[in-house]
DNA sequence: GCCGTGACGAAGC
DNA sequence: CGCTTCGCCACGG
């Protein structure tokens, strides 16, 4: 069988995520059948630096839509990638995130 | 080889 | 209504 890991596993999901889409580790996780393993995901994004095809870990929030890996990016780098991309966030904030947020349980569900 | 920690999330108190 | 605890998995010390 495959060596596929949770962190190929995760990488594959996240580099799916559309421009102008955010979605959160949790529903990853969901997707990926673990939703309670959504730290693991944080810490793939974490080994996602290191991984190829570089995995856009700047498209993925906490469940708030909150940056809160911005801290990790360095400065306000997570929050200028999102905004040229078309996301608005303010004060680590993400806006209408209930409308850009993508979910892969239903947009790979189909 | 055990313990602590971490980019989360939901449930419990 | 807010803090605490547990679960999950991987990795560093």
């Amino acid at each position: 069988m495959a060596d596929y890991n949770f962190f190929d596993n995760v990488y594959d999901v996240a580099r799916q995520i559309p421009v102008g889409r955010v979605t959160s580790y949790g529903a990853i996780a969901n997707y990926l059948g673990t939703k309670r393993s959504s730290r693991v995901v944080g810490y793939a994004m974490q080994a996602a630096g290191s991984a190829y095809p570089p995995v856009p870990a700047h498209r993925v929030v906490n469940r708030q839509g909150l940056l809160t890996a911005k801290a990790h990016f360095g400065g306000n780098t997570m929050q200028q990638l999102l905004e040229a991309e078309g996301v608005k966030v303010i004060n680590d904030q993400i806006q209408n995130f209930d409308k850009l947020f993508w979910d892969p349980n239903v947009e790979l569900a189909l």
